[in-house]
DNA sequence: GCGATAATATATCAGTCTGATATATATCGA
DNA sequence: TCGATATATATCAGACTGATATATTATCGC
Protein backbone atom coordinates (compact mmCIF):
# COMPACT_ATOMS: atom_id res chain seq x y z
CA UNK A 1 0.00 0.00 0.00
CA UNK A 2 1.55 3.33 -0.91
CA UNK A 3 1.47 6.35 0.81
CA UNK A 4 -1.56 8.03 -1.32
CA UNK A 5 -3.84 4.99 -0.36
CA UNK A 6 -2.77 4.79 3.04
CA UNK A 7 -4.07 8.48 3.27
CA UNK A 8 -7.28 7.74 1.43
CA UNK A 9 -7.62 4.76 4.02
CA UNK A 10 -7.04 7.01 6.67
CA UNK A 11 -9.30 9.64 5.85
CA UNK A 12 -11.93 7.26 5.45
CA UNK A 13 -11.99 7.29 9.08
CA UNK A 14 -12.53 10.65 9.42
CA UNK A 15 -11.94 13.94 8.50
CA UNK A 16 -8.04 14.82 9.02
CA UNK A 17 -5.37 17.27 8.06
CA UNK A 18 -2.26 16.46 6.73
CA UNK A 19 -1.04 16.55 10.48
CA UNK A 20 -3.20 14.81 12.13
CA UNK A 21 -2.62 11.75 9.23
CA UNK A 22 0.52 11.61 10.35
CA UNK A 23 -0.16 11.67 13.67
CA UNK A 24 -2.31 9.00 13.19
CA UNK A 25 0.00 6.52 11.23
CA UNK A 26 3.21 7.11 13.88
CA UNK A 27 0.78 7.26 17.08
CA UNK A 28 -2.84 5.05 15.83
CA UNK A 29 -3.15 1.99 15.85
CA UNK A 30 -1.08 0.72 13.33
CA UNK A 31 1.73 2.63 14.50
CA UNK A 32 4.50 -0.19 14.63
CA UNK A 33 3.77 -1.36 11.60
CA UNK A 34 3.11 1.49 8.81
CA UNK A 35 4.92 4.54 8.58
CA UNK A 36 4.64 7.79 6.40
CA UNK A 37 7.15 10.99 6.05
CA UNK A 38 5.86 14.33 5.33
CA UNK A 39 7.75 14.05 1.91
CA UNK A 40 5.64 11.64 0.99
CA UNK A 41 1.92 12.61 2.93
CA UNK A 42 1.55 16.29 1.28
CA UNK A 43 2.21 15.23 -2.32
CA UNK A 44 0.17 12.10 -1.90
CA UNK A 45 -2.70 14.34 -0.49
CA UNK A 46 -1.96 16.95 -3.59
CA UNK A 47 -2.59 13.62 -5.65
CA UNK A 48 -5.86 12.54 -4.21
CA UNK A 49 -7.40 16.24 -4.65
CA UNK A 50 -6.51 16.13 -8.14
CA UNK A 51 -8.01 13.09 -9.31
CA UNK A 52 -10.83 14.12 -6.97
CA UNK A 53 -10.65 11.42 -4.07
CA UNK A 54 -10.73 13.85 -1.45
CA UNK A 55 -11.33 17.49 -0.77
CA UNK A 56 -10.02 20.42 0.66
CA UNK A 57 -11.52 23.06 3.18
CA UNK A 58 -8.86 25.44 4.99
CA UNK A 59 -10.13 25.51 9.01
CA UNK A 60 -9.05 28.76 11.13
CA UNK A 61 -8.17 27.70 14.21
CA UNK A 62 -7.76 29.69 17.71
CA UNK A 63 -4.82 29.30 19.06
CA UNK A 64 -2.44 27.37 16.80
CA UNK A 65 -1.94 27.70 13.25
CA UNK A 66 -4.62 26.65 10.62
CA UNK A 67 -5.31 24.30 9.10
CA UNK A 68 -6.50 21.91 5.58
CA UNK A 69 -8.59 19.53 5.97
CA UNK A 70 -9.55 16.73 4.30
CA UNK A 71 -12.35 14.75 3.41
CA UNK A 72 -12.76 11.41 1.23
CA UNK A 73 -15.16 12.07 -1.98
CA UNK A 74 -17.52 9.44 -3.23
CA UNK A 75 -15.06 8.45 -5.26
CA UNK A 76 -12.79 8.02 -2.99
CA UNK A 77 -14.34 5.76 -1.06
CA UNK A 78 -15.15 3.52 -3.80
CA UNK A 79 -11.33 4.23 -4.88
CA UNK A 80 -9.94 2.70 -1.62
CA UNK A 81 -12.68 -0.19 -1.54
CA UNK A 82 -11.32 -0.92 -4.99
CA UNK A 83 -7.61 -0.62 -3.90
CA UNK A 84 -8.36 -3.58 -0.90
CA UNK A 85 -8.51 -5.90 -3.33
CA UNK A 86 -5.29 -5.54 -4.41
CA UNK A 87 -3.06 -8.34 -2.70
CA UNK A 88 -1.18 -6.98 0.57
CA UNK A 89 2.27 -6.05 -0.39
CA UNK A 90 5.12 -8.44 1.50
CA UNK A 91 6.27 -7.89 4.72
CA UNK A 92 9.17 -5.52 5.48
CA UNK A 93 10.86 -5.72 8.29
CA UNK A 94 14.26 -4.38 9.06
CA UNK A 95 15.71 -4.81 12.31
CA UNK A 96 19.15 -3.61 12.61
CA UNK A 97 19.77 -4.55 16.22
CA UNK A 98 19.71 -7.79 14.93
CA UNK A 99 22.38 -7.38 12.04
CA UNK A 100 24.51 -5.62 14.73
CA UNK A 101 24.12 -8.32 16.88
CA UNK A 102 25.30 -10.43 14.03
CA UNK A 103 28.59 -9.07 13.78
CA UNK A 104 28.80 -8.96 17.35
CA UNK A 105 31.94 -10.99 17.47
CA UNK A 106 33.22 -7.29 15.89
CA UNK A 107 32.47 -5.27 18.35
CA UNK A 108 33.96 -5.37 21.82
CA UNK A 109 32.13 -7.20 24.32
CA UNK A 110 31.26 -3.84 26.34
CA UNK A 111 29.75 -2.38 22.77
CA UNK A 112 27.79 -5.26 22.37
CA UNK A 113 26.02 -5.49 25.32
CA UNK A 114 25.55 -1.49 24.89
CA UNK A 115 23.82 -2.32 21.74
CA UNK A 116 21.84 -5.52 23.36
CA UNK A 117 20.18 -3.51 26.68
CA UNK A 118 19.91 -0.22 24.38
CA UNK A 119 17.32 -2.30 22.25
CA UNK A 120 16.18 -4.25 25.05
CA UNK A 121 14.91 -1.35 27.17
CA UNK A 122 13.34 0.14 23.72
CA UNK A 123 11.23 -2.72 23.72
CA UNK A 124 10.00 -2.53 27.27
CA UNK A 125 9.57 1.23 26.67
CA UNK A 126 7.10 0.31 23.45
CA UNK A 127 5.11 -2.23 25.01
CA UNK A 128 4.48 -0.30 28.24
CA UNK A 129 3.55 2.35 26.31
CA UNK A 130 0.79 0.46 23.90
CA UNK A 131 -0.20 -1.71 26.73
CA UNK A 132 -1.36 1.65 28.15
CA UNK A 133 -4.01 2.57 25.62
CA UNK A 134 -7.23 3.07 26.27
CA UNK A 135 -9.15 0.74 23.80
CA UNK A 136 -12.86 1.32 25.23
CA UNK A 137 -15.24 1.22 22.48
CA UNK A 138 -12.55 0.34 20.21
CA UNK A 139 -13.62 -1.45 17.11
CA UNK A 140 -12.65 -5.55 16.87
CA UNK A 141 -10.29 -4.40 13.97
CA UNK A 142 -8.82 -2.03 15.88
CA UNK A 143 -7.97 -4.42 18.88
CA UNK A 144 -6.77 -7.16 16.70
CA UNK A 145 -3.96 -4.82 15.50
CA UNK A 146 -3.54 -2.91 18.94
CA UNK A 147 -3.10 -6.55 20.62
CA UNK A 148 -0.60 -7.93 17.27
CA UNK A 149 1.86 -5.13 18.52
CA UNK A 150 1.43 -5.79 22.33
CA UNK A 151 2.14 -9.32 22.36
CA UNK A 152 5.03 -8.57 19.85
CA UNK A 153 6.73 -6.68 22.02
CA UNK A 154 6.02 -9.15 24.78
CA UNK A 155 7.60 -11.99 22.42
CA UNK A 156 10.61 -9.96 21.56
CA UNK A 157 11.70 -8.72 25.32
CA UNK A 158 11.36 -12.36 26.31
CA UNK A 159 13.20 -13.57 23.39
CA UNK A 160 15.85 -11.69 24.27
CA UNK A 161 16.22 -12.01 28.21
CA UNK A 162 15.79 -15.69 27.39
CA UNK A 163 18.41 -15.77 24.86
CA UNK A 164 20.96 -13.22 26.15
CA UNK A 165 23.63 -15.95 27.39
CA UNK A 166 23.80 -17.19 23.71
CA UNK A 167 25.54 -13.91 23.19
CA UNK A 168 27.11 -13.37 26.23
CA UNK A 169 28.85 -16.12 27.69
CA UNK A 170 30.02 -16.55 31.25
CA UNK A 171 32.02 -14.25 31.82
CA UNK A 172 31.64 -11.90 29.45
CA UNK A 173 28.80 -10.44 31.63
CA UNK A 174 30.88 -9.39 34.58
CA UNK A 175 33.25 -7.60 32.15
CA UNK A 176 30.55 -5.41 30.40
CA UNK A 177 29.01 -4.03 33.40
CA UNK B 1 22.87 0.48 8.26
CA UNK B 2 22.65 1.47 4.62
CA UNK B 3 23.30 -0.68 1.75
CA UNK B 4 27.22 -0.09 1.31
CA UNK B 5 27.59 -0.93 4.71
CA UNK B 6 25.74 -3.74 4.70
CA UNK B 7 27.37 -5.42 1.83
CA UNK B 8 31.04 -4.85 3.63
CA UNK B 9 29.62 -6.54 6.56
CA UNK B 10 28.78 -9.23 4.69
CA UNK B 11 32.11 -9.60 2.88
CA UNK B 12 33.92 -10.10 6.25
CA UNK B 13 32.13 -13.07 6.18
CA UNK B 14 33.75 -14.07 3.35
CA UNK B 15 34.86 -13.39 -0.39
CA UNK B 16 31.61 -12.94 -2.43
CA UNK B 17 29.45 -12.22 -5.87
CA UNK B 18 26.94 -8.82 -6.07
CA UNK B 19 24.75 -11.84 -6.72
CA UNK B 20 26.01 -14.17 -3.95
CA UNK B 21 25.57 -10.92 -1.79
CA UNK B 22 21.99 -11.00 -2.16
CA UNK B 23 21.56 -14.67 -2.00
CA UNK B 24 22.88 -14.16 1.62
CA UNK B 25 20.71 -11.18 2.28
CA UNK B 26 18.03 -13.39 1.07
CA UNK B 27 18.37 -16.51 2.09
CA UNK B 28 20.68 -16.20 5.18
CA UNK B 29 20.44 -15.85 8.96
CA UNK B 30 18.65 -12.13 8.61
CA UNK B 31 17.01 -12.92 5.65
CA UNK B 32 13.85 -11.80 7.08
CA UNK B 33 15.16 -8.32 9.08
CA UNK B 34 17.04 -7.13 6.46
CA UNK B 35 16.75 -6.92 2.23
CA UNK B 36 18.16 -5.79 -0.71
CA UNK B 37 17.95 -4.80 -4.53
CA UNK B 38 20.60 -5.39 -7.50
CA UNK B 39 19.52 -1.11 -7.72
CA UNK B 40 21.39 -0.44 -4.70
CA UNK B 41 23.67 -3.41 -4.08
CA UNK B 42 25.83 -3.17 -7.11
CA UNK B 43 26.49 0.74 -7.06
CA UNK B 44 27.41 -0.05 -3.20
CA UNK B 45 30.19 -2.77 -4.56
CA UNK B 46 31.43 0.55 -7.37
CA UNK B 47 31.29 2.87 -4.43
CA UNK B 48 32.87 0.51 -1.66
CA UNK B 49 35.81 -0.32 -4.58
CA UNK B 50 36.75 3.15 -5.20
CA UNK B 51 37.10 3.91 -1.29
CA UNK B 52 39.19 0.94 -1.56
CA UNK B 53 37.43 -0.87 1.37
CA UNK B 54 37.41 -3.64 -0.95
CA UNK B 55 38.98 -5.39 -4.16
CA UNK B 56 37.41 -7.18 -6.98
CA UNK B 57 38.71 -10.78 -9.12
CA UNK B 58 37.31 -11.60 -12.17
CA UNK B 59 36.47 -15.06 -11.85
CA UNK B 60 36.00 -17.51 -14.81
CA UNK B 61 33.40 -20.55 -14.28
CA UNK B 62 32.83 -23.09 -15.92
CA UNK B 63 28.87 -24.22 -16.87
CA UNK B 64 27.88 -20.36 -15.18
CA UNK B 65 28.34 -17.04 -16.15
CA UNK B 66 31.85 -15.23 -15.33
CA UNK B 67 31.64 -13.33 -11.53
CA UNK B 68 32.95 -10.45 -10.06
CA UNK B 69 34.41 -12.00 -6.60
CA UNK B 70 35.01 -8.73 -4.09
CA UNK B 71 37.35 -9.13 -1.14
CA UNK B 72 37.65 -6.63 2.04
CA UNK B 73 40.78 -4.49 2.72
CA UNK B 74 42.36 -3.69 5.72
CA UNK B 75 40.75 -0.79 4.91
CA UNK B 76 37.14 -2.36 4.86
CA UNK B 77 37.45 -4.10 8.21
CA UNK B 78 38.83 -1.16 9.88
CA UNK B 79 35.82 0.96 8.50
CA UNK B 80 33.29 -1.44 8.81
CA UNK B 81 34.14 -2.34 12.57
CA UNK B 82 33.77 1.55 12.94
CA UNK B 83 30.78 1.37 11.69
CA UNK B 84 29.04 -0.38 14.02
CA UNK B 85 29.74 2.13 16.38
CA UNK B 86 27.20 4.21 14.88
CA UNK B 87 23.92 3.21 16.70
CA UNK B 88 21.48 1.03 14.69
CA UNK B 89 18.77 2.57 12.90
CA UNK B 90 15.33 2.27 14.59
CA UNK B 91 13.40 -0.65 13.92
CA UNK B 92 11.48 -0.70 9.98
CA UNK B 93 8.22 -2.90 10.36
CA UNK B 94 5.80 -2.59 7.60
CA UNK B 95 3.20 -5.43 8.01
CA UNK B 96 0.73 -4.35 5.01
CA UNK B 97 -1.74 -7.48 5.71
CA UNK B 98 -2.47 -5.43 9.12
CA UNK B 99 -3.76 -2.74 7.69
CA UNK B 100 -5.42 -4.19 4.98
CA UNK B 101 -7.31 -6.47 8.03
CA UNK B 102 -7.88 -2.80 9.95
CA UNK B 103 -9.97 -1.42 7.46
CA UNK B 104 -11.69 -5.14 7.50
CA UNK B 105 -15.00 -3.49 7.50
CA UNK B 106 -14.49 -2.12 3.94
CA UNK B 107 -14.32 -5.45 2.58
CA UNK B 108 -16.77 -8.42 1.95
CA UNK B 109 -16.27 -11.19 4.77
CA UNK B 110 -14.98 -13.60 2.13
CA UNK B 111 -12.10 -10.61 0.83
CA UNK B 112 -11.30 -10.49 4.34
CA UNK B 113 -11.20 -14.03 5.19
CA UNK B 114 -9.04 -14.62 1.99
CA UNK B 115 -6.34 -12.23 2.80
CA UNK B 116 -6.09 -13.16 7.21
CA UNK B 117 -5.61 -17.34 5.42
CA UNK B 118 -3.41 -16.41 3.03
CA UNK B 119 -1.10 -14.16 5.56
CA UNK B 120 -1.28 -16.84 8.35
CA UNK B 121 -0.38 -20.06 5.45
CA UNK B 122 2.56 -17.63 4.49
CA UNK B 123 3.46 -17.19 8.23
CA UNK B 124 3.31 -21.22 8.41
CA UNK B 125 5.30 -21.80 5.20
CA UNK B 126 8.07 -19.31 6.35
CA UNK B 127 8.27 -20.83 9.99
CA UNK B 128 8.23 -24.31 8.69
CA UNK B 129 11.46 -22.90 5.99
CA UNK B 130 13.36 -21.39 8.73
CA UNK B 131 13.16 -24.44 11.36
CA UNK B 132 14.28 -26.94 8.67
CA UNK B 133 17.90 -24.85 8.31
CA UNK B 134 20.64 -27.08 9.47
CA UNK B 135 22.88 -25.15 11.64
CA UNK B 136 25.47 -27.43 13.22
CA UNK B 137 28.39 -25.48 13.41
CA UNK B 138 26.62 -22.02 13.38
CA UNK B 139 28.18 -18.96 15.71
CA UNK B 140 25.82 -17.80 18.73
CA UNK B 141 25.55 -15.19 16.91
CA UNK B 142 23.98 -16.94 13.94
CA UNK B 143 21.72 -19.00 15.91
CA UNK B 144 20.66 -16.05 17.94
CA UNK B 145 19.29 -14.16 14.92
CA UNK B 146 17.89 -17.71 13.28
CA UNK B 147 16.45 -18.26 16.58
CA UNK B 148 14.51 -14.86 16.76
CA UNK B 149 12.92 -15.60 13.34
CA UNK B 150 11.94 -18.63 13.93
CA UNK B 151 10.57 -17.87 17.08
CA UNK B 152 8.77 -14.02 15.99
CA UNK B 153 6.43 -16.63 13.09
CA UNK B 154 5.93 -19.05 15.74
CA UNK B 155 4.15 -15.80 18.18
CA UNK B 156 3.00 -14.50 14.57
CA UNK B 157 0.79 -17.71 14.10
CA UNK B 158 0.19 -18.44 17.57
CA UNK B 159 -1.31 -15.10 18.06
CA UNK B 160 -3.63 -14.77 14.87
CA UNK B 161 -4.97 -18.35 14.76
CA UNK B 162 -5.43 -17.43 18.79
CA UNK B 163 -7.60 -14.03 17.37
CA UNK B 164 -8.86 -14.95 14.78
CA UNK B 165 -12.66 -14.82 16.16
CA UNK B 166 -12.08 -11.32 16.99
CA UNK B 167 -12.52 -10.27 13.28
CA UNK B 168 -14.95 -12.99 12.47
CA UNK B 169 -17.63 -13.38 15.11
CA UNK B 170 -19.86 -16.53 14.45
CA UNK B 171 -21.63 -16.90 11.86
CA UNK B 172 -19.73 -14.67 9.62
CA UNK B 173 -16.88 -18.08 8.87
CA UNK B 174 -19.45 -20.25 7.22
CA UNK B 175 -20.42 -17.28 5.54
CA UNK B 176 -16.60 -17.28 4.51
CA UNK B 177 -16.04 -21.04 3.66
C1' DG C 1 8.25 41.12 29.29
C1' DC C 2 11.73 38.21 27.14
C1' DG C 3 14.04 34.22 25.42
C1' DA C 4 13.90 29.24 25.00
C1' DT C 5 11.42 25.35 24.09
C1' DA C 6 7.76 22.72 22.38
C1' DA C 7 3.59 21.66 19.83
C1' DT C 8 0.99 22.52 15.76
C1' DA C 9 1.02 22.99 10.79
C1' DT C 10 2.54 22.95 5.75
C1' DA C 11 5.97 22.14 2.43
C1' DT C 12 10.18 20.85 -0.23
C1' DC C 13 14.42 18.38 -1.56
C1' DA C 14 18.74 15.73 -1.91
C1' DG C 15 19.88 11.41 -1.55
C1' DT C 16 18.64 6.56 -1.10
C1' DC C 17 16.22 2.48 -2.10
C1' DT C 18 12.83 -0.59 -4.50
C1' DG C 19 10.82 -3.11 -8.20
C1' DA C 20 11.07 -3.72 -12.80
C1' DT C 21 13.54 -4.46 -16.63
C1' DA C 22 17.46 -5.56 -19.81
C1' DT C 23 21.11 -8.47 -21.10
C1' DA C 24 23.88 -12.57 -21.23
C1' DT C 25 25.53 -17.48 -20.24
C1' DA C 26 24.53 -22.13 -19.27
C1' DT C 27 21.70 -26.39 -17.83
C1' DC C 28 17.89 -29.42 -18.22
C1' DG C 29 13.70 -31.58 -19.62
C1' DA C 30 9.95 -31.92 -23.11
C1' DT D 1 14.74 -26.59 -30.50
C1' DC D 2 11.96 -24.41 -27.28
C1' DG D 3 10.87 -22.89 -22.72
C1' DA D 4 11.97 -22.69 -18.04
C1' DT D 5 15.25 -22.01 -14.54
C1' DA D 6 19.51 -20.58 -12.31
C1' DT D 7 23.45 -17.77 -12.42
C1' DA D 8 25.35 -13.20 -13.08
C1' DT D 9 25.79 -8.00 -13.84
C1' DA D 10 23.71 -3.69 -14.48
C1' DT D 11 20.54 0.34 -14.87
C1' DC D 12 16.52 3.39 -14.16
C1' DA D 13 12.03 5.55 -13.19
C1' DG D 14 9.54 6.25 -9.49
C1' DA D 15 8.77 6.15 -4.52
C1' DC D 16 10.16 7.16 -0.07
C1' DT D 17 13.00 8.90 3.96
C1' DG D 18 15.24 12.13 6.85
C1' DA D 19 16.45 16.59 7.08
C1' DT D 20 15.44 21.08 6.68
C1' DA D 21 12.76 25.49 6.18
C1' DT D 22 9.09 28.37 7.57
C1' DA D 23 5.40 30.07 10.41
C1' DT D 24 2.00 30.42 14.41
C1' DT D 25 0.89 29.99 19.12
C1' DA D 26 1.48 28.39 23.96
C1' DT D 27 4.10 27.65 28.01
C1' DC D 28 7.56 28.06 31.33
C1' DG D 29 11.49 30.04 33.79
C1' DC D 30 13.83 34.19 34.77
Amino acid sequence: MDARTLCLGILTLGDASGYEIKKTVEEGPFSHFHQISYGSLYPALRKLLEEGLVTCREVVQEGRPDKKVYSVTEDGHRSFRDALHNPPERDHIRIDTLVYLFFGHIMEAEQRAAVFDGYLAQLKQQQAEMADWDLTGASPQRLFVHGFGVEYYKFATAYMERNRDVLFPDGEEEAAQ
